[in-house]
DNA sequence: GAGTCGAATTAGGTTAACCTAAACCAGCTG
DNA sequence: CAGCTGGTTTAGGTTAACCTAATTCGACTC
């Protein structure tokens, strides 16, 4: 073997690691993963508008990624991962959550500002990285914002929480989670205390997607429907009427 | 604007940040950084060599760094950097550097194994991340392997340092630096006792880049003159004849 | 069962970043 | 100063990942 051949063959090595899963396509992955979990299969469109890019664009990926045995597809049908596809995403999942955990809690970062962050750092980050990370902040089982971690192992949580918005009055609950990717909101939202954790009762609801009024630590509030519609909630009693 | 204009909108938006500067233009001039500290104006070869690419690569990349004005190029006569690829480069440079440390001084890495981990996450990590790790562990002016960090605004220490094999015996001297990338290398520095900080004794050399003969810790032991090659020293006395 | 509409795909194009192989140039050697 | 040589560039090709515009398809309506 020459010595360009040993260095053609050292690149040709070092691509093969990666080979597949491009950042991009853990992208993909990961909102394919978390639509289906919304509901069945993953459309074109659903994908193209998650990640905002164009819906030809989301056609060729999802060839690409399903000739690698990542995802089910079958034309003018949507997508499914499939166990191999769905491991990746659960293994890009548990690294951006993990590096959201970390970065708040030993970093310094507010809630608001990790989710950019995180989406970058996630295609960069070694196995080991992560998984130190997450014994340097003691394995934590939720990120930040509520959301499950998935294990090394990728066992995950996948418990589907209702939102503030389904609810009628009457209601008290949980915050489980909330939506970890607009800045602006995350900030509202810990502004009036919404956050995981924190118990809320619903007070009234106005029809045609009106507003909701809660009462939060004693305090009254009103808020959108949309806006509530990302806080994902878990029941703790009463139903229309409150338990006495 | 239309709903889809306003998202391409938004996608030139997202592209127009990074713009020039993409991850594997930071590799370029990181090199082309260290390879003009070392002897003035690099060449395509060199640069080449140091990246792993074909030379041909070497020159489209250029071409279109000088284009964007981060480098000065002259066809068949190397280049070098300008201010504003300087700037670039040590900006890299101090994520590279401000990553290493802060994994060995925080996550619990050893020395031989961060420099492939930082050589991903540099193009990864903003500059907050880069300032509160750096923060974290107190502002070191030097990564583990002993380089100099760049300050947030491009200020670094360029001395130049003699590595051992450039001495005669009789000559003592601190260690400053060892080369960073190879683990097998660091690990052995390691266990024969050099890393930064250390003192060394140069006891003798045999000609033809044979062997050098070392004490250090009153330890006496030979290295080869490629590895003499890696590590970095500073006089503190003595030249053919020890002060006394 | 024909028409229609929106979603999905195909067709064709762009850019970045690599490659190999062939041409080219600079500077040194005889 | 002709010629060689090695470093450099040009020419031409590939792949990934995007794009727009045009076409096709499925499902639903009439």
């Amino acid at each position: 073997m020459t010595k360009s051949e040993q260095q053609t063959a050292k690149r040709d090595a070092a691509k093969e690691q990666e080979s597949v899963i491009t950042g991009p396509a853990e992208d993909y992955l990961k909102a394919i993963y978390e639509l289906e979990l919304a509901g069945g299969a993953a459309s074109t469109n659903d994908i193209a508008q998650r990640l905002s890019f164009a819906p030809a664009s989301v056609t060729g990926m999802i060839r690409r990624l399903a000739e690698h045995g990542l995802l089910a597809y079958e034309r003018y049908r949507g997508v499914t991962l499939t166990a191999a596809g769905r491991k990746a995403a659960l293994r890009t999942l548990r690294r951006h959550r993990v590096i959201e955990s970390y970065l708040v809690g030993t970093l310094g970062y507010r809630w608001d500002n990790v989710h950019e962050e995180a989406e970058r750092l996630e295609h960069a980050a070694s196995e080991e990285l992560i998984d130190r990370m997450a014994a340097a902040i003691g394995e934590p089982v939720v990120d930040p914002h509520g959301a499950p971690i998935p294990t090394r192992e990728g066992v995950v949580d996948e418990t589907q929480y209702c939102s503030l918005a389904d609810l009628g009055p009457g209601h008290r609950v949980a915050v489980v989670r909330v939506g970890d990717d607009d800045p602006e909101v995350l900030r509202y939202l810990a502004s009036i205390g919404i956050m995981p954790g924190v118990t809320i009762a619903v007070l009234a609801c106005e029809p045609f997607d009106g507003p909701i009024t809660l009462s939060i630590e004693n305090e009254r509030i009103s808020i959108g429907a949309p806006l509530a519609a990302q806080v994902l909630v878990d029941m703790i009693g009463g139903s229309e009427a409150p338990s006495h």
